[in-house]
RNA sequence: GGCCCCAUCGUCUAGCCUGGUUCAGGACACCUCCCUUUCACGGAGGUAACAGGGGUUCGAAUCCCCUUGGGGUCACCA
């Protein structure tokens, strides 16, 4: 969702020539973290979204963007000019200090509830004075400024849905300085926007409320006002919100699932364990969470950007993909790179209501990037994403294996990482492949006049015996035993070979396979899946 | 629950503003068949929607109202 809310800025202000200006919105001293800052950067980056404006950044080609004039672009480093409009409302009567606690307001929000109303804080008549306030706050106090809201009917006017406008008390007297001194997000958002020059804010619709809070206190501060576009929601297909909550939502289901009492082994300790358990709102770190699902054996939904990068999406396929939810270019048009999102992206065709993010679609989408992009292309690329996510794999081959096994992968993947997930047979130590007496290697050994166990053993022999290995010299010599034991059916033998070299029915072309692996592998597995499958099935060697 | 917003195939959407050219188009998914050395890919067909009810009009998916349904929001989070 904040991926596609960037995009669409990104698009927007591109398109006719504005400035696309990135804000680091860390007022919340709980929640922010530098970490959490670069990792969005590093998204936007890899998106190909850059800002005219914003938190100074190293791209890894060396080229920097960011700076500017209406710096610094972090929130957490500005407070001193939100103190300083906080002291204009202060000395109107615009906005008061409350020494509320935590538990009083908690009460009356309790009351409110009971009486089926809404709670809704507003001052009746003068306000503690500002002085007194401030002494009570010197002498320990915890206090937060809260805005006078005027009773009036407050209007939006917003590009995509149009206008609205909430009657009078709907909104009361937020808080727009908390206790620790830092601005709340409303009322940053409104002294930045107009500082720094904001004409145009596009944000998702669960904002549609707040750009009321925005509106009086850009009136309260004699303020310009941007226009507004709120963007659709994006959820999950079965209609609940997409959050990073849904990866604890998914390992905490395969926990139950599994009806496991306690961690499994090197994942989380046993206090954590139990503590996640019984807060289903707490979610677990990152790594963790890793290594529980790779214990349970589930996979975990991709919800951030990086988590599509890992899972081997193209960048601008995942933008495309992220446009189209929520807005199109009109007619059938479908597929658009974000050059041309930026010269079509307009207001009036973003749509009104909800998308449901549907991955399957999404990797229909890469399938076709991936199918349609030239060979060497997708050589570079899968490798670039191998060093960046299975170095393990790319060590244990050389660059020869690697660009066969690439150019056999290309016509068959969906994503950059089908090839690393579906080859784990080739970085897998020759006496380490598994025979599995699985039913399609089953029907591949054992069915038929001959076996496809005979016909292992036979090629073994033409295989044994050839001096060139390559995809066509295979070809040759596999074909020629085809014609002469099996009617010429390559079928029967490309099967157990399959099986011979991987241990499964699944791998790329059956000659591409055995030419990466090379002879002597080839060799050796052949040998050991023979002796299993004939120890299985009771056939004496010869 | 109060307030605000929204409503076309299972999903993303085109069409709606400027009613007739639409017994509603595309894509993904699904089904059938074809291709095929596995897995994929590919090819040819097919099923499938204007939430319901009232208006307005010669005529409504398109305009209006109601109902129903969905969503957002009601924090010292953003």
């Amino acid at each position: 969702g904040g991926a596609r809310t960037a995009l669409l800025c990104w698009a927007f202000a591109r398109g006719r020539g504005g400035k696309f200006l990135l804000r680091i919105e860390d007022t919340d001293q709980k929640r922010s973290s530098d970490a959490a800052s670069v990792g969005f950067l590093k998204d936007l980056d890899w998106l190909g979204i850059d800002w005219n404006e914003g938190p100074e950044w190293t791209r890894p080609d060396g080229r920097t963007v960011g700076g500017g004039p209406n710096g610094p672009y972090f929130q957490s480093e500005r407070v001193a000019t939100y103190d300083h409009h906080l002291g204009r409302l202060l000395d109107s009567g615009a906005a008061y200090y409350a020494f509320d606690t935590a538990e009083e307001l908690d009460a009356k929000r309790k009351a409110a509830t009971a009486r089926g109303e809404a709670f809704r804080y507003r001052i009746e008549g003068p306000a503690i004075p500002r002085a007194e306030a401030e002494r009570r706050i010197a002498a320990g106090e915890s206090a937060v400024i809260r805005f006078r809201t005027p009773v009036a009917p407050i209007t939006i006017v917003d590009e995509i849905l149009g206008e609205a406008t909430l009657p009078a008390g709907e909104v009361d007297d937020f808080v727009i300085r908390k206790a620790d001194g830092f601005p709340t997000y409303h009322f940053a958002v409104v002294v930045d926007d107009e500082l720094m020059g904001v004409t145009h804010v596009l944000r998702a619709q669960e904002h549609f409320n707040n750009t009321a809070k925005h509106i009086v206190l850009q009136d309260a501060l004699g303020f310009r006002r941007p226009t507004y576009g709120h963007l659709p929601l994006i959820f999950n297909p079965d209609g609940s919100k997409m959050s990073k909550r849904d990866k604890d939502k998914t390992l905490r289901k395969a926990v139950e699932d599994r009806k496991l009492s306690g961690p499994p082994a090197g994942t989380v300790d046993e206090a954590t364990f139990a503590a996640w358990r019984k807060d289903k709102n707490m979610q677990l770190e990152f790594a963790s969470a890793e290594r529980l699902a790779a214990a349970l054996d589930v996979a975990l939904p991709e919800i951030n950007v990086d988590d599509f990068r890992r899972s081997g999406y193209l960048p601008e396929v995942l933008c495309n993909f992220l446009a189209l939810n929520g807005w199109s270019p009109g007619g059938d048009r479908e597929k658009f790179d974000n050059e041309f999102l930026a010269r079509t992206f307009d207001l009036k065709r973003v749509v009104k209501t909800p998308a449901k993010f549907d991955r399957v679609k999404l990797l229909a989408f890469n399938c076709d990037a991936i199918t349609g992009m030239p060979r060497d292309e997708f050589v570079r690329r899968s490798r670039l994403h191998g060093e960046a996510c299975h170095a393990e794999f790319l060590e244990r081959l050389t660059a020869e294996q690697f660009r066969l096994l690439a150019e056999a992968s290309h016509e068959r993947s969906k994503t950059l990482d089908d090839l690393y997930r579906g080859n784990r047979w080739l970085v897998t130590a020759d006496d380490a492949v598994e025979f599995a007496d699985a039913k399609p290697a089953r029907k591949a050994m054992l069915e038929g006049t001959p076996s496809g166990l005979e016909l292992l053993r036979g090629v073994r022999g033409t295989l044994g015996g050839l001096a060139a290995w390559t995809r066509e010299s295979l070809e040759t010599a596999v074909t020629a035993f085809a014609a002469e034991r099996c009617e010429g059916n390559l079928g029967r033998i490309a099967q157990p070979l399959r099986v011979g070299v991987t241990g499964a029915t699944v791998s790329p072309p059956i000659f591409d396979t055995l030419a990466i692996l090379g002879k002597d592998a080839t060799l050796r597995r052949i040998d050991r899946c023979l002796a299993a499958w004939e120890a299985r099935v009771g056939v004496k060697a010869g």
